[in-house]
DNA sequence: AAAGCCATGCACCCGGGTTGCAAAACGTCC
DNA sequence: GGACGTTTTGCAACCCGGGTGCATGGCTTT
């Protein structure tokens, strides 16, 4: 995998958020570069295991640098929380997902562990 | 909320489907519905908690009848199963998820707990 | 019977995700 | 350095799921 110049762009991008970042997000922040050519290169870096994409009930996909150094392995894997009042996306790193036990002959790929709810935040702030 | 007769059929066809269902399937099984009579019945039943939506990692929203008579309740909610290879949705009733706990000022109202990979059918079959 | 309300169907919009295609950038070999 | 093949990029367009505005029609209430 070579490191283009807009490769750069999306893994900084990615980096320096904090929480897990939608590609509509993206085509916000990096203004120079097309949806499509985001879009493509977060699709190589999931297939290289740089990056994994997150479902957090707000209707867009997610993504997320992978933790580990040789890509993100289950263990690896942490819980999401997403506020329904701001619409954030949190991060709980802290909180690994609870493993369970799946039936005969079922393989696991990847995991989500998502709660939905208000956050602290917004549950100080009423509006 | 009245029993109309495109609620009855909707329901009947929820119950009758044994994994949890799409709108874009119940409009090709209901034909004589329009698609966003089925959507706005749907939205009618997810408020007055007679089904719940659970997304399942394969980009649409998946409908289910709650459980328990009294609505759903946290306790009530079960893990979901996404095979990537025949994209079919399974439900681990059986399965319940393990609860986490929450950072300080969160407040939790749903969860969802998927696991995607290879059921045990497709692992059976190979392509 | 008249008025009001709600459910329905139709058309349409919106927005995220995805792809086809042609131009541009890059790397390589002579 | 020039020609060539490969990869990446940008543009446009498409697909599809979700959602809404509006007018009709049926049912209820007075």
């Amino acid at each position: 995998m070579k490191p283009t110049a807009n490769r750069i762009l999306v893994l900084r991008a990615m980096l320096t958020a904090q929480y897990p970042v939608s590609l509509p997000e993206m085509v916000q922040t990096l203004s120079t570069m097309d949806k499509s050519s985001i879009f493509r290169v977060l699709s190589v870096f999931q297939q290289h295991h740089v990056v994994h994409s997150i479902e957090d009930g707000s209707g867009v996909l997610k993504y997320e640098v992978c933790g580990g150094a040789d890509g993100c392995t289950l263990s690896d894997m942490h819980t999401h929380f997403h506020c329904e009042v701001c619409r954030r996306t949190f991060c709980f790193k802290a909180i690994h997902i609870p493993p369970i036990e799946l039936p005969e002959g079922f393989s696991m790929e990847s995991v989500n562990y998502l709660v939905k709810g208000v956050c602290s935040d917004c549950a100080k702030k009423p509006r």
